[in-house]
DNA sequence: AGCCTTTGACCAGCG
DNA sequence: TCGCTGGTCAAAGGC
C-alpha cells in the first residue's frame, strides 16, 4: 500500500518527541548538571514556545520517502517547544494536581536549589544545580518503545538494545491517522524511577519522575519543553510515581508510604523535603465530570474526561478520605499527544513556573506502555499506546502492577509486596513446587487483572490503601508488553534460576535474579496466556546498584560504570548492528540530530534546542553516536548525544542541512558544522 | 472570561 | 418491570 511507507513514517515520527531534557540527560554527568544549564540559551530560546507551536506544525516531514528501515528518515526537528522563563513561583500544588489529573505521580523538582543560585533561569531547558542528569537520561521520553522504559524497579532507563527495537518496532500495525484515532486501547506507560531529583522535579527533591509521551497525532501539541515554566495544572502531568499514587488528586496528605519513602531518602541523602503530597498527572488535561459513591467501596469515585476535542478518554479515581489513591481506571486511549503545559491553548506562561517548580513533566504521558507504542512509538492501540512524556521519579513506596493486554492496559496495584521479604521461599517455590508468596499474591491479584483486562479499557489501580499498610514494601510492578519482546534485556543483568508453568497460564513462567551482588531485585517473565505477542514481566524489588553499564553491540559492557565519565566523554561508537533511526521513536531521531555533549562541557553548562521548524534532516543511524555511560547512570539513548539547538538559532537551509553528513554518524562533525552557525554568545 | 470542581439529578445496563 | 448500581449530565459556584 503506498500509504504505509508513509503512515509508518507518520506514525513512527509523528511521536511525541523527546524532550530535550532527555536529550541533553543522556549525555550530561552530574558534575555537569550543577552547571547552570540556563545559560546556554540565549533569551531567544525562551517565549518561544507558543510561537513554536504554531510554526511546527509539520512536524514531520512527510514527503520523505525513506522507510522506517532506511535510517534516512527526515526528520524535522521542532524546537522551540521550550518553556519560556523559567520562575520557580510555585513548588507544590501543582504537581500534586498533575498527578490527581493525570493518574500518575507527579516528579518532583527541588526548586529550592535552583532558586539559590540567584541565577534567574532564563534558558526554557535548564537543569537545577544538584539535579542528576541521571534523572534527565531516565526519561522515558527516549525510550523508542516499553523495553526501553525505565526500569519498573528503579526506574532507571533500561538500555535500549536492537533487538528492542527490532522486535518492536516491527509489530506496530501501520495505521492510519483515523485509525489512531479511533484506537481505544489504553496506553499506559508506567514508569518508575529513582528517588533521585529530576530534570523536572521542582519540588524538593523528589522523586520519582515519569517520563512518556504520547503519540503525536497533533504536531501542534507535540511541544517540546524544556522550560519548566508551566502552569500548575498544567504541570502536573505525565508523571507517574507509585508515591504520586497515594498523592494524586490533590493529595495532600502524605501515605504512610509517601513519609516511609522519604524518610529513606533521607537516609540515602537524597533530598527528600519533598512533600508527598499532591497528585501526580500523566501530562493531559482532565475534566472532573462527576463524583459518587460506589458500592462496595469506602472510597467516593470521581470521574474525569480528557479535556482534549474529541478525546475518549476518561478515567476514574478512587481515594480514601486520607486522599490516597485507591484506584484509578483509565478508559480509552487519548487521540492527541500529550499537551504540553506551553502548548495548551490559554496556558499563561506564569504557569511554567509552577511546571517547573513541581517538576511536571509536560510531554505526552498516556499511562500505559508498550513496547510498540511506549515513547511514543505508535500513538494508540493495540501497537502504538500513548506515552508519558513526562518525566516520572518514583518512590516506589506502593505496589503497582502493569498489565497490558493488546490495546488495554491495566494497571493495578497488587499486594505482591510481601514476597520482597521471601527471595528463599520464591526459591524453594521454584525447585519445590511451595507456592512461593509471588504465586499467593498472584492469585489474589490474578482476579483483579483479570478483572480489569475484560474491560477494554486500561486501567490503573492503585491500592493504597494496601500500600499504606505495607508503606515499607517494595512495589510488584507487572508490565506487560503487546509485542514479543527481550523484556529480559532491560539493561540489568539477569541469572535464571528457575522455571514453571503456573496456574493459568500454560506459558512457562522464567524466574530471574538481579545478579548484582547484594542485589534482591526478582523478576519473572512470561507470555501472557492468551497473546503469545505479550510479555508479562513482574518485578520485586528495587535494584539497590545502578544499571549496569551498557553493553556494546558485541555484547560487552561497555567502559563507563566504574569512574565517572565527563560529559565530555561523548564516544563515538559506530554501531552498524543497530537499528536505523526509523525504526526508532522521534526521541532517538532528535538524540541523532543532538550535538555531542562535549562541546557544551567546557563551559560547564549545556543546553539543547532542535531543528529549525520546516526542516527535514536525515539522521544517522542508531548508535552512530552514544555518550560514554556514567556511573550510576542508566545506558545512555543509543544515537542520543547531544546538544540541539534552540529553533532559529540555527541558520541552515533544509538543503544544507540535509548534506550534514549527520546521516554517516559524523555527529561531532555535524555539531561543528552547526555550532559555526550559532549566533555568538550561544556556543558553549 | 474561561476552566474546573462540586453535586444532585438523570440515564442506562443488569439481574 | 423494577430496583440497584455505575456512569454521565449540567447547573452553580469557585478559582
Amino acid at each position: 500500500m503506498a500509504g504505509t511507507d508513509n503512515s509508518r513514517a507518520l506514525e513512527d515520527w509523528m511521536l511525541p518527541s523527546p524532550s530535550p531534557r532527555t536529550l541533553v540527560s543522556s549525555f550530561l554527568n552530574e558534575e555537569l548538571s550543577s552547571a547552570p544549564f540556563s545559560n546556554i540559551f540565549g533569551d531567544n530560546s525562551s517565549n518561544k514556545h507558543l510561537d513554536g507551536i504554531e510554526k511546527s506544525k509539520p512536524f514531520v516531514d512527510l514527503s520523505a520517502e525513506e522507510t522506517a528501515q532506511d535510517m534516512k528518515a527526515p526528520l524535522q526537528l521542532e524546537s522551540d517547544h521550550f518553556g519560556a522563563n523559567q520562575k520557580s513561583t510555585s513548588h507544590g500544588g501543582l504537581a500534586e494536581r498533575m498527578a490527581a489529573r493525570a493518574g500518575f505521580g507527579v516528579l518532583k523538582i527541588d526548586t529550592s536549589r535552583v532558586s539559590s543560585s540567584g541565577a534567574p533561569i532564563r534558558s526554557p531547558v535548564t537543569i537545577p544545580p544538584g539535579v542528576s542528569p541521571r534523572e534527565l537520561l531516565e526519561s522515558p521520553v527516549f525510550f523508542p518503545n516499553a523495553i526501553a522504559q525505565p526500569s519498573p524497579t528503579t526506574g532507571k532507563l533500561p538500555f535500549l538494545t536492537p533487538n528492542n527495537f527490532k522486535s518492536t518496532i516491527p509489530s506496530i500495525p501501520e495505521k492510519s491517522e483515523d485509525d489512531l484515532h479511533e484506537e481505544s486501547g489504553f496506553s499506559f506507560q508506567p514508569i518508575l524511577s529513582s528517588k533521585r531529583p529530576t530534570f523536572w522535579s521542582a519540588e524538593k527533591g523528589s522523586s520519582v519522575v515519569h517520563q512518556t509521551h504520547s503519540i503525536a497525532n497533533d504536531n501542534q501539541e507535540l511541544c517540546l519543553h524544556a522550560n519548566p515554566t508551566a502552569t500548575k495544572e498544567e504541570t502536573e502531568e505525565n508523571l507517574v510515581k507509585p508515591k504520586a499514587f497515594d498523592s494524586m488528586l490533590d493529595n495532600d496528605h502524605p501515605s504512610p508510604a509517601d513519609e516511609q519513602e522519604e524518610s529513606e531518602e533521607n537516609l540515602n541523602g537524597e533530598d527528600s523535603s519533598a512533600p508527598a503530597t499532591g497528585p501526580a498527572e500523566d501530562g493531559y488535561n482532565w475534566r472532573k465530570y462527576g463524583q459518587k459513591q460506589v458500592k462496595n467501596s469506602e472510597h467516593p469515585r470521581s470521574y474525569y474526561k480528557c479535556t482534549h476535542p474529541n478525546c475518549p478518554v476518561k478515567k476514574k479515581v478512587e481515594r480514601s478520605q486520607e486522599g490516597h489513591i485507591t484506584e484509578i481506571v483509565y478508559k480509552g486511549s487519548h487521540s492527541h499527544p500529550l499537551p504540553l503545559p506551553n502548548c495548551r491553548p490559554n496556558a499563561p506562561l506564569s504557569r511554567f513556573n509552577d511546571l517547573q517548580a513541581d517538576g511536571s513533566e509536560n510531554f505526552s504521558s498516556k499511562p500505559g506502555h508498550n513496547s510498540a507504542t511506549s515513547q511514543g512509538i505508535a500513538p494508540n492501540g493495540q501497537s502504538s499506546q500513548d506515552v508519558h512524556s513526562g518525566v516520572l521519579e518514583t518512590k516506589l513506596s506502593g505496589s503497582l502492577t502493569t498489565t497490558e493486554i493488546a490495546d488495554t492496559s491495566v494497571m493495578e496495584s497488587v499486594d505482591a509486596t510481601s514476597t520482597l521479604s521471601s527471595n528463599e521461599a520464591d526459591d524453594m517455590a521454584m525447585h519445590g513446587n511451595i507456592p512461593s508468596t509471588n504465586e499467593r499474591n498472584e492469585e489474589e491479584t490474578e482476579s483483579k487483572r483479570r478483572k480489569m483486562e475484560v474491560c477494554a479499557s486500561t486501567n490503573i489501580g492503585i491500592d493504597t490503601a494496601a500500600m499504606a499498610s505495607r508503606a515499607v514494601r517494595e512495589p510488584r510492578i507487572v508490565v506487560q508488553t503487546t509485542s514479543e519482546v527481550d523484556i529480559l534485556d532491560d539493561g540489568y543483568r539477569w541469572r535464571k534460576y528457575g522455571q514453571k508453568v503456573v496456574k493459568g497460564n500454560p506459558n512457562p513462567r522464567s524466574y530471574y535474579k538481579c545478579t548484582y551482588a547484594g542485589c534482591s531485585v526478582r523478576k519473572h517473565v512470561e507470555r501472557a496466556s492468551n497473546d503469545l505477542k505479550s510479555v508479562i514481566t513482574t518485578y520485586e524489588g528495587k535494584h539497590n546498584h545502578e544499571v549496569p553499564a551498557a553493553r556494546n553491540s558485541n555484547g560487552h559492557a561497555s567502559s563507563g560504570s566504574g569512574a565517572a565519565p565527563q560529559a565530555t566523554s561523548l564516544q563515538l561508537m559506530p554501531e552498524p548492528a543497530q537499528v536505523s533511526i526509523p525504526q526508532l521513536s522521534p526521541a532517538v531521531a532528535y538524540g541523532s540530530l543532538c550535538l555531542p555533549p562535549q562541546l557544551s562541557a567546557a563551559s560547564g553548562s549545556f543546553s539543547f534546542g532542535m531543528l529549525p521548524s520546516g526542516m527535514a534532516v536525515q539522521v544517522p543511524p542508531l548508535g552512530t553516536f552514544v555518550p560514554a555511560q556514567m556511573p550510576g547512570h542508566p545506558p545512555p539513548m543509543q544515537g542520543c548525544a547531544g546538544l540541539m539547538l534552540p529553533r532559529g538559532e540555527m541558520k541552515v537551509s533544509p538543503e544544507e542541512l540535509s548534506r550534514l553528513p549527520v546521516a554517516n554518524g559524523s555527529a561531532a562533525a555535524t555539531y561543528q558544522q552547526l555550532m559555526g552557525r550559532l549566533p555568538q554568545g550561544r556556543q558553549m
